[in-house]
DNA sequence: GCTTGCTATGCAACTCGTTGCATAGCATGA
DNA sequence: TCATGCTATGCAACGAGTTGCATAGCAAGC
């Protein structure tokens, strides 16, 4: 399980409340690691018991306190021993894949409704490739004056721009393969 | 969930055990959908006994008997079902990523270490290209003569190639990016 | 002769992830 | 004024996935 520790990095970069966390995964942490705010959540209970985080209790008017969690030393050294761990080997799945196999079971129709899925899915990438772009232009407009961790957050931006080029090719390419069916 | 689909789309392409069904999620459907043996043994028991599938026992001489399974008119109907609803959006699990925005907040001996790992990685998929690269010479040789389910499964096979090369130039994109740190 | 490995299936315990729901006050717009 | 939506946190129940272990006989190599 890593969930602890993309939380570790986000809280690095920056500390907040676990609110606040459950919104950078559904934004930026979350194109590599999603959570909803239920697991965050659960999980920074367990981090502040262990004592990788500490929460400082922050009043706010309005609205209620909020308990904006940072990281300690020993949260830091547990985040290095990770990093220095071999990648364990993805759980990969790929809902797509399988119906598209899975339309060799089916009729017609079946399959003109997978293509139009397929359509649909399509357009859901782009849109998110023309995020990422747009997020590269905002974030790191001169790629030349970054710091260190600027630099490994925009290779990671530009690994999720090329993951959606290559999607978006592909899904062209099933297209494709599906009206020549 | 959808490893029941997975499992449908396995059976329909070809009869067979848990224990089958378990090697080939290891080799040619678990690069799209991973399950260990456990898995398998447990959703095949339930779909069973809700009647997707039926059991045929297969005596063998000197190993133990096994459980031949085949997809039945209702576990077809449900596919389909399920092949009409959209996909549903993944759930992206990209450690490798986590520990490359983390490598900020370690040092230069961690980041010489996370170099390693990533030069072990490449490897690990340059090989997993050739072997996909190896599977498509052998199985789908003369792409002009192919039938649905084949060039359903080969534009699926296209995908991993193209999700490969993709991730390996990405790969080297990020020893680049981490030798110029 | 012994170990290792393959076929073949399964139990038990545990952790992780998901879903539905609850509270609570303020801001915003119809 | 009423509904919707945002900030902020949490419980409870369930379903999915992982890990360790167990059985059992045969085949192959050291």
């Amino acid at each position: 399980m890593a969930l602890e520790h993309a939380i570790l990095v986000s809280l690095l970069e920056r500390p907040g409340s676990g609110y606040e966390l459950a919104g950078r995964f559904e934004r930026s942490i979350g194109r590599f690691w999603t959570a909803t705010h239920q697991q965050i959540y659960r999980v920074l209970r367990r981090m502040e018991s262990d004592g990788w985080v500490v929460a400082e209790e922050v009043g706010q008017d309005g609205r209620p306190d909020k308990r904006s969690f940072s990281v300690t030393g020993l949260g830091r050294s547990t985040l290095a021993e990770w990093l220095r761990a071999p990648v364990q080997p993805e759980a990969v799945r790929h809902e797509l894949a399988v119906k598209i196999r899975g339309a060799a079971f089916t009729d017609a129709a079946g399959r003109a409704e997978l293509l139009a899925e397929v359509t649909r899915y399509r357009a859901e990438h782009e849109a998110l490739l023309a995020t990422y772009l747009n997020g590269e232009k905002r974030d790191f407009p001169d790629p030349g004056a970054l710091d260190v961790g600027q630099r490994l957050q925009h290779v990671v931006l530009r690994g999720g721009i090329a993951y959606e080029r290559m999607l978006l090719d592909w899904l062209d390419d099933v297209l494709h393969t599906l009206r020549a069916l």
